[in-house]
RNA sequence: UGAGCCAGCCAAGCGAUCGCGGGCACAGGGCGGCGACGCCGUGCCUGAGGAAAGUCCGAACAGCACAGGGCAGGGUGCCGGGUAACGCCCGGCGGGGGCGACCCCAGGGAAAGUGCCACAGAAAGGAUACCACCGCGAUCGGCUGUCCGCCGGCCGCGGCAAGGGUGAAAUGGUGCGGUAAGAGCGCACCGGCGGUCAGGCGACUGGCCGGCCAGGCAAACCCCACCCGCUGCAAGGCCAAAUAGGGGAGGGAUGACGUGGCCCGCUGAACCUCCCGGGUUGGCCGCAAGAGGCGGCAGGCGACUGCCGUCCCAGAGAGAUGAUCGCUCUCGACAGAAUUCGGCUUACAGGUUGGCUCACGAA
RNA sequence: GCGGGUGUCGCCUAGUGGUAGGGCCUCUGCCUUCCAAGCAGAUCGUGUGGGUUCGAUUCCCAUCACCCGCU
């Protein structure tokens, strides 16, 4: 997947962090900055606050699910991270996909193939 | 039929499509390389738990002496066994609970010493005598006066610890005898202690005798017995890449470092520590065949052990199980491996197997 | 992953085996024309479950929650 390579180390999220934009809604929260590379980079971060090591890892499997089904739709130079919020412990998966699509959307990443 | 006790097992299932980690293969395809080969791709196989959890114990493994002596510190604590080891397990003993099946117990030492036992109470330990009880003496009063005698009050000397009262706890309990009043003072039974005999490997149990001398707390300090070196896979080892190994202070065969809280001992080097200024933030091994699972036979009450057969069963490195659809049922709990094992503890919808107890009914 | 620490009224805190104490807050009363301040009084607590002890915030065990280091 060369189009979703993985986001490494503390400089590169502090640097998202810092120089980016971000948006949000119940289920999650972006954080986008244009990187330069022509590849998008991503990374996921559920928290300890989320919950448990079993909902934590449903919660990043589900979001990466979202990432791969979209993943020819995300075109450009962006690295994104995405941290999960309460929401995404219970939500159905039409609400989570849905949400994640129109967050990538508002932040101009999500190009219609 | 109802109520209950103990032990064990399972942890929704089946199928289709798309995707993920690992292993093996690839004659053909794409990219890189002179090449071995690597990446992509394709095919096949495989991919979380009974607790993977908490990190409460024990080990393996690794480094430092194949971890040695002492102090300090910590742990364990009825007996016997099992085990690599344990604070775990099994079988007993003692105590407690339940009609019972059965369950629970940190359960050594208080005549080595120190300490504590608030309030209440006279007294909280080798202590004491408040009220009370009894004897003797003196004195006062009453019985009309005196002697004698009787009754009562007060004081002194002495006896005693049965009764009252306090407390969680006061030198054993009940009964009879005994006495001025009393007391294990004597006797019987019970309880505790000591001795002895018998049984048992032992904890302990039972009999006989003695005799009443010994309060509780050691999950208070402590004593005794036994055990424990420290650090932890981010241990440790190998390869590659990179800069410049630069400047200052201190220590070092009078022994750096290892080394841990300390001393000794051992090891044995030309280094080590701190500050300033710089470089790297990769890959491989460890890393999964093990005190292993399953089945059978044999030994043992059992934990467990021995032999034989058979199986290979996750191995990531920001960290692999998700999405969609169809069907079935009782609509699905707690919950996700990170060096590996043995335990303990905690969380948990339900299903299921075997054994046993009590109550009622029938035969 | 490894190691350490803390839980006491609503909040901040004392308390090393013997009645849980103080300040702020809240409520009531007094005072004041009213409010504030002041004075007096009251309510409210040992994270949870066991054990040792006559008696536990204190000692022991388990558990839960939170916090801090190392890497």
């Amino acid at each position: 997947m060369k189009e979703l390579e993985p986001l490494r180390g503390s400089e590169e999220f502090q640097r998202v962090f810092k120089g980016g934009r971000s948006l949000a809604n119940r289920v999650a929260v972006l954080y986008f900055l244009p990187n330069g590379v022509g590849k998008v980079r991503s990374a996921l971060v559920t928290s300890r606050k989320l919950g448990k090591a079993v909902v934590r890892n449903r919660v990043r499997r589900r979001f990466r699910e979202v990432l791969r089904r979209h993943r020819a739709a995300l075109g450009g130079g962006w690295d994104l991270v995405i941290m999960a919020r309460r929401r995404s412990r219970e939500a159905p998966w039409p609400e989570i996909e849905g949400s994640l699509v129109a967050l990538l959307k508002q932040a101009g990443v999500y190009h219609q193939p």
